[in-house]
DNA sequence: AATCATGCCCAAAGCGCTTTGGACAAGAGT
DNA sequence: ACTCTTGTCCAAAGCGCTTTGGGCATGATT
């Protein structure tokens, strides 16, 4: 049953059918109501496709997914992410496009997207330093929002990321007012731009105070909870082991708490342990009352929620410059830090 | 730059334009070439839009995220999975769309989806034993394939599941062999169809030998880290604790390990620990030859590719009848189960 | 009584593609 | 010489919707 057939049922015309059914003023509010029951009646729904052909609205936004191929990582931060963002999209009546892309073809990238009209904007998540996709994105003119920043890219585009740097300078300052110096920075990969930027801010912390890092002691992969527990196993077992741990999620810093305790070491006791918790609704920080970690905070739900919102700004107004959104990220002592034991 | 603009450009017809570009044997190889190079040359993207309301397909396929609004929970399983069935559709030039349904809107389900033409089929996740959606399903007439399967629930439906009953009874032997009396079983939600299922193989496995399972030592909720941890952490306090724990989850299972290690006991020793291990690319079981957990495993990602082609099958040819798979989860023996301590 | 706005409705022109049903010329077969 | 294929191309008819540019009553205004 088409909008054709629907009016020929009513003895309407299309036009008077189409306007009944999207609320525009033209009709009398006795024929609405009876175009509205004979679509029910019918099961009447809209081709999208035709309509969107029409309107030129896709009523839709792509969410690009990448996996780090090197690793096979699924981001696990992309549930919430996705979730949040959906919640925001769909109550305004956008849908969601993915589309995945591995790092290998980085060329033939975005293919699916190059299909125009499916989408009206983009969402790009997890940029590496200095990634290309930015120029790809430009080229292709859809209005677009990055879930991060690219350091090194000066090209204008619109942003919206946590203050990484500032979050793990804070969380770094803390340890060392505890009066840690052996700090180890279990990372991230270090091509993701969050993870580069959260070790300049570690780095920059130390600096502050005449510190330099021992190379040693920063590590960098995919951040899983098997990477946290062998790197700290491994640091724990060096001649001059960290006194303090920097972990760059909750999973990993749930590997270097299993660690720690294998070495019969006691977390906030012997060894203290901050870690950047992203909100995982699956992977909570114990509670707020009661935290598992001592935590810089910043829940990716809301981070979702922004981009959406950034990203329908821009699709309604194109024109809109480049517009920028700096989440700061929450700093909660709990359990897992206390004083730098004495030598 | 259109179909009708690049025909002009060329002057040849949109026919031949269109015809060149998508293969079909009536053009010469000569005007294919020039066809091609123009193309590139403009830039030219067909409208998939257009495109689609021509040939009546959409070459996009819907996945339905649920979200448990109760717990806000966003399945910690999605991310691998969508990223598999991604990769599978992906490489047949499909594209995932997206829509979010929260259980409150369960009637007004699947609005977007019921804008016709928008995808060829459906992957349907997280069902709950009676899930009303099938019906929903079935009424829109769109093939669809869901990842899982209803208890309860008689209309014929295509399924892809793993056997968690039998991987359950399964654990549940291995714990019972080796002595252990006092299991207890840390499930997710119990509306959730696999958890169900779940629950009953383990009750199954103790019936077969006899045996009633404690009530007190069932525990069932949204299956983080610290819930597993908290759970385990009550019933190892109570007068007549478990000797073994069967956890629905890795994430379960750490919670678990991390409240067996503080209530100074070791795991593997002096408490049993069997997990449901997803095969989550973010949080691996050890590594295969140094696992953390006895484990009985079923990569999601295999699952998710599965789904995915059975659901190409299924829109190539609707009037294949429902189609089944069930994988059966392997079983892994680590170090996280041991004999039962003697009284 | 003539004019004007207003409310309600319609026919038809797109949106950009695919596909059907030929047209036309060149060479092959009789 | 004529018909038949074969290869190459095209005009035009959809696909199902929105939207433009009226038309025709009806009631209000001068």
């Amino acid at each position: 049953m088409n909008l054709k057939d629907l009016a020929a049922t009513l003895g309407l015309s299309q036009t008077t059918v189409s306007r009944a059914l999207n609320g525009y003023p033209e009709v009398s509010e006795a024929t609405r109501k009876r175009v509205h029951e004979a679509a029910r009646e019918h099961g009447y729904r809209p081709d999208s496709r035709a309509r969107s052909l029409a309107t030129g609205r896709a009523m839709a936004v792509g969410l690009v997914l990448t996996t780090s191929a090197r690793q096979e990582i699924v981001n696990p931060v992309f549930a919430d992410f996705v979730a949040s963002a959906a919640e925001t999209l769909a109550a305004r009546g956008y849908d969601i496009v993915m589309s995945l892309v591995t790092e290998a073809e980085q060329t033939a990238v975005y293919r699916s997207l190059l299909r125009k009209g499916r989408v009206d904007g983009l969402i790009m998540q997890a940029p590496l330093t200095g990634d290309a996709r930015i120029g790809i994105l430009h080229k292709i003119g859809l209005p677009f929002v990055v879930h991060g920043r690219v350091s090194d890219h000066d090209e204008a585009y619109s942003w919206m990321d946590m203050d990484n740097r500032h979050a793990f300078h804070t969380a770094t300052d803390h340890l060392l007012d505890l009066g840690h110096r052996d700090i180890a920075l279990i990372n991230g990969i270090e091509d993701m731009d969050f993870a580069h930027r959260r070790r300049e801010g570690f780095i920059d912390a130390l600096a502050a105070r005449n510190l330099r890092p021992r190379s040693d002691l920063m590590a960098s992969a995919a951040m899983t909870e098997s990477y946290g527990h062998d790197t700290a196993q491994r640091l724990l077992a060096q001649p001059q082991p960290p006194t303090a741990f920097l972990a760059s999620s909750m999973l990993v810093g749930m590997g270097v708490h299993r660690a720690i305790r294998e070495a019969g070491l006691q977390m906030g006791q012997d060894v203290s342990v901050v870690v950047h918790d992203d909100g995982l609704s699956y992977l909570p920080n114990g509670t707020p009352e009661q935290p598992l970690f001592t935590a810089t905070h910043s829940p990716v739900r809301q981070a979702g929620h922004l981009c959406a919102e950034m990203l329908l700004r821009l699709i309604a107004d194109p024109s809109e410059g480049p517009i920028h959104t700096k989440l700061q990220a929450s700093f909660l002592a709990g359990p897992s830090t206390g004083p730098a034991p004495i030598q």
